[in-house]
DNA sequence: GCCATCATTCAAAGCGCTTTGGTTCCGATT
DNA sequence: AATCGGAACCAAAGCGCTTTGAATGATGGC
């Protein structure tokens, strides 16, 4: 069924018919009644390609997902995210179109989603420092937001991030005042960055309570279980190991758990761990009571927002990029405890 | 740039360009030589829309991704299935558009995507048993793969699913050959298809040997880490506590070794765990030496051949459903050991 | 009763592409 | 020389929608 079909039957015109569905104001309010009732019952949907190249909107977003060609890992917290946005899409009417990109091929991706028109704008995952892809979209002129921040870009552009720095400040803040001194930090990848950030945040607090980092508790990787199982359980055979452990993902916090249970050790009594937690559907940090002493921001709700944000900019260009930063929240759980009186 | 501009300035008509670039015979190969060559130089790249208008090809395949109202959770293999799908799609030049969907509006997503025509056909993502979009999907006429089966169904569709059956009895043989009789199945949420299929196993390998079930070591949830946890901390405390663990995702047998650790046990001496694993990217099963034994099936490979299948479908229709089995492979790892032998 | 006004409706153009049904040109056939 | 056939190209229609510009009645003021 389309809309010369669905006109013929209700005896009217395209034209009317098509305002009718739009909700133009020059257009009988009985009249209207008769098409809606008539799109119903004949199930009508507009054809989208049709559309979009009449009206020059895609009605879709895109989201470029960067597949790191060396390490084929895909963010786990991709899931949530989209889950986030797509709902905010589906409630707006667009659809969200997914590329799966390896690295290298990304700018020539950018530069074809403006040309074969297929998206109006666009969120930009995983920015890192520097990263080249915000100046491009500028140049490209299509409408985008970052999720994150990517530090030493110089124009501005829209982005919504947690505040990574003050989370993780405030993490450290709250082991130094547990009495902890020693403490590790597993970053995620310090090219993103968000790992960046938070190292920034826990050097600072350290740096102003004058207590002193030791570079090799300082790792980065990609936040896998067994990253944090291997890294930790190395750091706890090492002399003068430390006893807390400051973590940028729950997964890879859940390895470093399972190190101090194989070393003998009890997480909270004698090493204590603060993570961050993203708050994922599948990875709930306990039930009433948390797991692990958490800095929580949920990467879903981050979804949300972002989609919010990207279809005010594209429902209304040439207004200045907005930014949102949220701040995560410290939540105590039993990961954490004072710090062991080391003979 | 579009193709009216650009056949202006190489001076030849749309249609031979068109004609040119989609590698029509009736052009002379010098015109098509400068024809690319021109395209290339502007950047030009015919615009989604318009082409799929005039040739009736969305160029999209569809993914809906159903979102339980009650369980807000998003499926943990979701990410790595989109990845191995989504290099498929590129390579074949299509683009993957997803819907998040509230589960009891899919219907209507369903049908609304073949009005609106944006999609050349879909992946069907979590089957439940008689699971009623097959037939709708077969009633509205579009294209489709299933990632799983729908066991109750009677009308042939296309699928590619893991031999879950196999994998789980052979599992179940496994731990019966090591002497365990008193097993536990930590299974996901039955409502899958997939879960019941991993009970038949379970169950089918104890009838053989004739073993009895449990049915209170007989769990079905949706398969968190604190699920698994919780559930085998309770089978641990009760009287005659299973032996071994049979789990249906990584990710909550993370939760069982946590409880079996807890327990002050040690997992692969005093207790058994088999898991399924679906070489999720972030969550891999140790590096060289597995930790658990497990039936394991990358579900990225997985995503990558349901793609391939319906391009295929959709290249060319007409023709009867496809099918695929996947049998698991079982690694054994250190998470499995002899029946301990009980006083 | 007449003309301006307004509320409705419509025909047709246009979005950027593919494709049908030519047309043109040139060498080969008779 | 007239005709044919094939290679190479082109004009225009059509995909299903929106939107411009115009038409049609009905209404109301004078």
């Amino acid at each position: 069924m389309n809309l010369k079909e669905l006109s013929l039957r209700i005896g009217l015109s395209q034209t009317t018919v098509s305002r009718a569905l739009n909700g133009y104001p020059e257009v009988n309010e009985a009249t209207r009644r008769r098409v809606l009732e008539a799109a119903k019952q004949y199930n009508y949907s507009p054809n989208t390609r049709a559309k979009s190249l009449a009206t020059g909107q895609a009605l879709a977003i895109g989201h470029v997902i960067p597949m790191s060609t060396k390490h084929e890992m895909v963010n786990p917290v991709f899931g949530d995210f989209i889950a986030g946005a797509g709902e905010t899409y589906s409630r707006n009417g667009f659809d969200m179109v997914l590329s799966i990109v390896p690295d290298r091929d990304e700018e020539s991706v950018y530069r074809e989603f403006k040309a074969k028109g297929n998206v109006d704008g666009l969120i930009v995952h995983g920015p890192r420092m520097n990263d080249s892809r915000i100046d491009l979209l500028n140049e490209i002129g299509l409408p985008f937001v970052v999720h994150g921040r990517a530090s030493g870009q110089t124009l501005p552009y829209s982005w919504l991030d947690v505040n990574n720095t003050s989370a993780f400040k405030r993490a450290t803040e709250f082991l130094l005042d547990l009495g902890h001194r020693n403490i590790a930090l597993i970053n995620g990848l310090e090219t993103m960055d968000f790992a960046y950030r938070r190292r920034k945040g826990f050097e600072r607090a350290m740096a102003e309570r004058g207590v002193a980092t030791n570079p090799s508790f300082m790792r980065s990787d990609e936040m896998t279980e067994v990253y944090g199982y291997q890294t930790a359980q190395e750091m706890l055979r090492s002399e003068n190991a430390p006893t807390a452990f400051l973590v940028a993902s729950l997964i890879s916090a859940l390895g470093i758990r399972r190190a101090i249970q194989d070393a003998g050790l009890v997480m909270g009594r004698d090493v204590s761990v603060v993570t961050h937690d993203d708050m994922l559907s599948y990875l709930s940090n306990g039930d009433s009571v948390p797991v692990f002493t958490a800095a929580r921001s949920s990467v879903r709700d981050a979804g949300a927002l972002c989609a919010q944000m990207l279809i005010d900019i594209i429902n209304s260009p040439n207004e200045n990029p907005k930014s949102r930063l949220l701040e995560a929240e410290l939540t105590v759980g039993a990961s954490t405890g004072p710090a062991p009186n080391r003979g």
